[in-house]
This record gives C-alpha cells, sequence and structure tokens, in this order.
DNA sequence: TTGACTTATATGTCTAGACATATAATCGTA
DNA sequence: TACGATTATATGTCTAGACATATAAGTCAA
C-alpha cells in the first residue's frame, strides 16, 4: 500500500531505507555500537520483502557504515578515526580542470641498464634495462612540476621505442598497461640548485613531493617522483561521513 | 547441481561471478569500453537466476568498475586517470600503530571571541567565541607534529570547559561530535623560527603541512593546521585498480 | 567454575518469478 | 533526409518464499 499508493516519485525503497538508516547514523542519532533494527523488525517498519531491507544494510555495510554480525544484529561502526580520501588526480587532468592550459616538456630521455640505485628505486632484484625520463608539466606557461620518472622495460618493452617528447610518459603508460596497483608517498623538501631552476623558483623553497610506485600483478611498471612548488600547489582531500 | 555437488568450499556463487569478472577488468582482456555480457547470458552461463548476477553486477558498478545502461547492456569504465586515495589517520593512532610510544603535550589555550582572522580561518561570518590552541605530538620523546587549532564554541559549547592539558582536542573532538565532514589540503613550507623550536628542526628545514576544516551539516566546527617535519614524515597512499 | 553440547536466531545466499522504466533500434511519415 | 512515434530489450527493483551457516545464549555435566 505505501509503496505505489503515496510514493509519488520519491527514490526507489531501498535507497529510502538506506537513506533513512544513514542519517540517524550521521547524526548521532544512533552512535557507534548501537544496533540497528534486525531485518525482520525493518521489513514490519517498512512493509516490503527481506531482500529489500537487506539490500539497503548491505550496501550500508559494504560503506563501512555498519557491521554485520550472524546472529547478533548489525551495528553502527565507529568512525575509522578521522581518516580522509585523497584524489590524486593525473597531472594534465588537474591542471585542465583548474581552466589553466596544459604544457608539457621533455627534458631527457635515457634507455640503459639498471643500476644498483635504479632497481633499489624500482624495487626488482634482477638487472634489466630501464628508461628514465625527466620533464616537466606547465600550467599557463609557468612551472607546475618536474616530473622524474623510471620505467622497467622488462615489464613494458614497448616504452623503449615510445616517443615521450609530444606526450607525458604518465598519459603513454595509462593507454599502454592495463589497471595497476601503486603506492604514493608525499613528503616536503627544499629545493635544490636542479630543481629551483626547473621550477623556476628559490633555492630553499619548500617543495612537495609525491614519489609513486606503480606495479600491475607482482610486476613493477614504474617509479616516479613528482616535485611540486610546495608554496603554490595544494593537494586537497575531502572526507565524509562515519 | 554445481551449487552443492562440485562446489567443494568456494566462495559464494555471485562473488565468484564478481571475481571472474574483475579479473578480466583487471588483466585489461576486457578493456574499458567493452561490453560485458548481458545478465540473461551470465544466467546462462553460471546457471544460477538473474538476482545473483545481478548483485555481482551491482556490486562492480559500486566499485565503478563498470558502468550499466538500461536497454545497452554493462560496460567497463575507463580507469579514473590515475587517481588515489589517502588516508590521513588520526594522530596518535598513526604513532600507535609505528609501534612508537605517543606523547602529547599543550602549548597553550585562549579562549577569545573571534577576530576577523579567526572567522577567516573557520569560514564564519557572524562574531562569537572560539577557543584556541597549540599543541604538541611527538613520538618516543621526538616531536612528531605541531597543531594549531580553533574550535567555533557557537558549534560546540562544550569544549570551552573541556580539559585538554591531558587530551588532545583531535580525540576530544572525535568523542564529543558525532560523524563530521572534512577537507583537507596538503602543501609544503620551510620552518619558521618558532615552528623549528617546537619541532626541534632547523630553521628553513621543510615540513609538510596539512589544514583541515571540518563541519557538520553547515555548521563550522574546528579548522587545524598540522606541521610535520617535512624530511621524516610522510602519507602514503594505496591505490587499487581501475 | 569451567568446558562441551544443544538450540535458537539473525544474517547470507539463492530462486523463479513479476512489473517498472529508460532507451536503442526500428519504422513510418513529412 | 530528418523527425516523431513505436517497439523491443536490458537493467532496476521487488516479492515470498527457501535452505545454509555462524554464533549468542542456554543447558548440563565434570
Amino acid at each position: 500500500m505505501s509503496l505505489t499508493a503515496d510514493a509519488a516519485d520519491r527514490p526507489t525503497l531501498y535507497k529510502r531505507i538506506r537513506a533513512d538508516i544513514e542519517k540517524r547514523i550521521l547524526t548521532g542519532e544512533w552512535p557507534p555500537g548501537h544496533r540497528i533494527p534486525f531485518e525482520h523488525e525493518l521489513v514490519a517498519r517498512y512493509g516490503c520483502s527481506r531482500m529489500t531491507v537487506n539490500k539497503a544494510l548491505s550496501e550500508l555495510a559494504q560503506a563501512d557504515l555498519i557491521e554485520r554480525r550472524r546472529r547478533a544484529g548489525s551495528f553502527v561502526r565507529r568512525p575509522q578515526h578521522q581518516s580522509a580520501v585523497l584524489k590524486i588526480a593525473d597531472i594534465r587532468a588537474e591542471i585542465t580542470a583548474l581552466g589553466r592550459s596544459y604544457g608539457y616538456e621533455l627534458i631527457g630521455r635515457k634507455l640503459r641498464a639498471a643500476t644498483a640505485a635504479d632497481r633499489d628505486r624500482l624495487g626488482v632484484k634482477k638487472a634489466g634495462k630501464v628508461v628514465a625520463i625527466a620533464c616537466r608539466h606547465s600550467a599557463d606557461n609557468v612551472p607546475f612540476a618536474v616530473e622524474d620518472r623510471l620505467i622497467d622495460l622488462s615489464s613494458v618493452p614497448n616504452a623503449a621505442t615510445a616517443d615521450f617528447s609530444r606526450e607525458p610518459p604518465g598519459s603513454w603508460l595509462l593507454h599502454h598497461v592495463p589497471s595497476t596497483e601503486a603506492e604514493h608517498t608525499i613528503s616536503a623538501i627544499v629545493a635544490d640548485d636542479r630543481t629551483a631552476e626547473a621550477l623556476d623558483i628559490a633555492v630553499g623553497a619548500p617543495c612537495l613531493v609525491i614519489d609513486r610506485y606503480t606495479w600491475r600483478s607482482a610486476r613493477t611498471i614504474t617509479a616516479v617522483r613528482l616535485l611540486y612548488p610546495g608554496d603554490s600547489h595544494r593537494l586537497v582531500a575531502r572526507f565524509k561521513g562515519g
């Protein structure tokens, strides 16, 4: 009765159930640890089948807002201790998203047998060939970031002949290597002579550093270090809920 | 037949379907844009009901791995342009997770009517009272981060009388204010005299800066700036899939 | 008190249907 | 050719059941 009669064009039922519960959690009405009603109670309250409330609760569980325990019930999870999520975008996308013009410039490219330092950076043990690339990204013709990259040719042989003078290696890899996993490390340094010159900032000025290490099913692909002027560049992360 | 007879103790069917598809996407066998089999085809292939394959596909859609379009089918989504997720943990948790001892020290606390600068920092227009707190976190008795925080008392009146000499304001807020939203900005600066002294580093040394602005349903709660020694502290972000 | 066994129950998964709905494709018409 | 109406179809949601399974709680004996 409540389904078609007075529903008008509200969201679907399971979404409304999910939103109802989410709201109570987010407002603190149901604090962490609180047991939310059993499925059969929600079935009675909303006058629907169990599959419908189950779908709502499953999605809340997937979003880590609640924890479900057999025989015991479903419980509001305690917040993940002020954790947040930061999106590190592709540089070109980042710049164009700001409505600025993107510029790219290859500084240097070398093909060589991996040195001990290279192997260390890539986290591989065996010797092999690598491409080392240095390049610069700019926004509205102002240096935006300098990139220092190593690509493992044993994983990406095509990279040996790729033309990085026009296409940034990041974009190239994105289009030539299927989905990968990556680990980022963010830190801060002060600019040395070379960095200062490349970024057109003062020696000793602060720089934000992003080190990204990328692999694909246990095979190292690439290691890259990005340097941004620390006072002008900012990474923004938003966090919502639980 | 295939369910109980030869299944042994493999994962449940819908999970297996989801994993099968996910694998093909991640290995590149089904590249971005590829149309994955229709539900009724998967029903035939796995010999199950449509609800089962629907559950698998719905979860893949929720994870942004595929896009579902009515009448057209389900398609592999193109990767989210090298975006990543970074967890910014609570400092105490961060330190104890590293197996180091956590130390906390209140440097200063002031209750005052909000100055123009305070209001700007909190993003509020009306005048009101605020608490300004300066404190320091340490790991194994070595300075780990200095914190400079502003709490809006019109949103959190209790904070006026809270004892921040033993409990860090971050933990206190976590326990006294229900779920909030936050925005983080990460940048780099060089240490000035005061910062250098507080962190026991050299003047001019690089520092990682996290500015966090927290609100709750359109009400500002707190604004905090955390300064970390840039060469020793690192934020690590992992990225998987897509 | 402790440990082993039993039972009750909430969640987990699944089915074989149903109708709703957005939209790609087709067809007819101006 | 271009546009508007129609149709076919894949997904979206939902039902009223079913059995599986982990486990909290109760029971009983050592």
